[in-house]
DNA sequence: GCACGCTTACTGAGTGGTTAGTAAGTAGTC
DNA sequence: GACTACTTACTAACCACTCAGTAAGCGTGC
């Protein structure tokens, strides 16, 4: 995680991961079959205690979107981990990248949990349209992880609990207004 | 920029780059010293048509939160340009990346635009705190970046101008009222 | 209690390929 | 005769991955 978190998955090499879990090359090699399957396997492991990897008895409404506030807040205590992930979801948009898919299902569940708890937040009836809630949703998805850059290039001069709460919260007065 | 956007800096070759322009890995180098060198080129040549590169006689207030929104709308016919920043300004949070002042700086003074136009679209006399508007700048910005790598791996799935559109205007409409 | 085969957990030494960068030379132009 | 625009040829490092071997642990049979 370290590396690929320092490094990017392409400039990685095998040799500092052997390095930093002391063995060898290709004592790595013998864990995981391949450069590829290694970098699946960490984000597998990740992901069963991050958001995305929340059942279906995941907090509803405005409690789910307090939480990703919550989240955001928590994040600014751990550098490594933003780092992996914002550096790993980008470079996922390259050429024959091995973490395309992971990150495309991703972002769909990501999208289609904030969908649905804008949904129940502001107790929308059949009189909204889908796409204003759906709109609001990618967009709260995307700039959780647009501060994540900012933030790593610079914590002093980006606030990712603020920003995230601010959008958050004009976002459901907008639609419950609207 | 071809290459830098479709491998990232760190997996793209002098060779395959100099393949593209028609001449030797060691022709590339006999214009630019170095790789590092050549890539920061790229960007500041890029940097002169885009948002960041507006003068002070750039547009204001709503007319120029309103240019984030049709530059949203335009990006979403420039898959190479929206690829090479999204994947670079990710890649250049890991160690050692020649493009991190770059980003820096760019991200520095987005801010700073952004902020400027919603004080002055809001209208806001002393009464309103600093930190609102720039968590809610920072927030523009970084929802903008975040929509990018959404949409490289989902186009379907995500309208840029749409949401952008919506996160402007509930902030301005949140920064009016409070 | 100990030899048996089987499995796991590696290491060391490669293989074949790619990397950025250098040095020297050449053809053409001013 | 100097300068520009390259090329060919090279270097030294690094890359993922393979392969053959070794050492240790383990359940089974006697």
């Amino acid at each position: 995680m370290e590396t690929f978190a320092a490094r990017g998955y392409g400039k990685a090499s095998l040799a500092e991961i052997a390095d930093r879990a002391g063995l060898t090359q290709a004592g790595v090699l013998h864990y995981f079959r391949s450069k590829a399957n290694l970098l699946t396997e960490v984000l597998d492991l990740r992901d069963t205690t991050d958001i995305a990897g929340l059942g279906p008895e995941r907090p509803r409404g405005l409690t789910f979107l307090q939480h990703l506030v919550d989240t955001a807040r928590h994040n600014a205590e751990r550098e490594g981990i933003v780092r992996l992930y914002a550096v790993l979801s980008a470079e996922s948009v390259t050429d024959d990248h091995p973490a395309q898919d992971y990150f495309r299902n991703r972002y769909a569940g990501l999208r289609g949990f904030v969908t649905e708890a804008l949904t129940e937040a502001c107790d929308l009836g059949e009189v909204h349209e889908d796409v204003d809630v759906e709109s609001a949703a990618n967009a709260i998805v995307a700039v959780m992880d647009g501060l994540q850059v900012q933030w790593l290039l610079d914590p002093e001069a980006v606030d990712m609990a603020a920003s995230t709460e601010s959008v958050i919260k004009a976002l459901v007065a907008s639609l419950e207004a609207g």
